[in-house]
DNA sequence: ATATGTGCAAATCGTTTGCAAATTC
DNA sequence: GAATTTGCAAACGATTTGCACATAT
């Protein structure tokens, strides 16, 4: 079992709850994935290696995680929730509208902003969600472009990609 | 008609969709709203003043103004979306978890952030959504009990994360 | 005149829940 | 052994859709 799913069993240990080898298989589901999934994802990658995990206890598992803070629950478009485990490196994410790819970036900045905009407001912020919609380089490409482009271009790295 | 409203009815017209008294209905409400409202509250709202308005006709309208790039549709808490008129101001949201009210904060921040990551990756941004959970003033004194257990302890995480 | 939009009711989709049996502590 | 968790199926609430009629252009 990876080491952030060992991690995640600990926790829900100490928090006084039962592992259950369902448990365990979607902590490490979770834990070994890149992607944001979604809880139909959740069931099937979880049934191929147990075949009677049902729907149900993925939701109340994913329910028990985000309680215990060890899950976000993410709203990266408007029919279904994808979830992610929580992870100590703050990130934003970039939804293409073309492609309907998620990219992850590093927001250190956004959460300075945040941790700004808290205190100025007397909101003690313990979460979020920061989410652009857009254009990837391969989609816009098609179209007209603007000059943004800068000598040196990161590859934003990719997670997920889902038709609706 | 509000002066927002009537935008849109221009936006909407030159986008050749049709001008239904019901479409303005709508528009104007969400123009003259403050708070965000869920497709319940339209509908309840829009009733008033047209008591034949239908719940499908609200859902279909807000497709509408969606597509049309005059709605934003957010993602408040779990259960169910609300929207809101696209504005020139760009906010991002504080989501109180412990009453539920949304706070909306002004932030040239995050938008100078959005900016540069999306140069950084070749991504062009069109829009997004920024919320922040946590504990407004008042909800931030009552909130040590949940001593669920025996030696039960908190860790780094925030627990008792709470979804409506 | 004709394409488009509407209300209604039924259908769909993601998610939740009641219950008896199975499992963890 | 007691309390919790599970799978199943039925229930749920938000949103969507098929259809016949009404309306905007």
């Amino acid at each position: 079992m990876n080491e952030r799913a060992t991690t995640g069993v600990r926790l829900l240990r100490a928090a006084g709850k039962r592992i259950t080898p369902q448990r365990k298989l979607i902590l490490d589901i979770l834990a070994q994935t890149r992607r944001h999934l979604d809880a139909y994802e959740l069931h099937d990658l979880g049934r191929r290696r147990d075949e009677t995990l049902s729907l149900a206890t993925v939701y109340r598992t994913i329910a028990l995680l985000k309680e215990s803070g060890l899950v976000q629950e993410l709203h990266l478009d408007g029919s279904h929730h994808h979830y992610e485990l929580i992870d100590r490196v703050e990130h934003a994410h970039l939804v293409c509208l073309g492609c309907g790819q998620v990219f992850e970036v590093d927001s250190g900045a956004f959460v300075n902003a945040a941790q700004e905009a808290g205190n100025r407001y007397g909101f003690a912020i313990t979460g979020g969600q920061i989410e652009f919609t857009g254009y990837c380089t391969a989609c816009r490409a098609p179209q007209s472009e603007q000059a943004g482009g800068l000598g040196t271009e990161a590859e934003p790295h990719v997670l997920n990609f889902r038709s609706r």
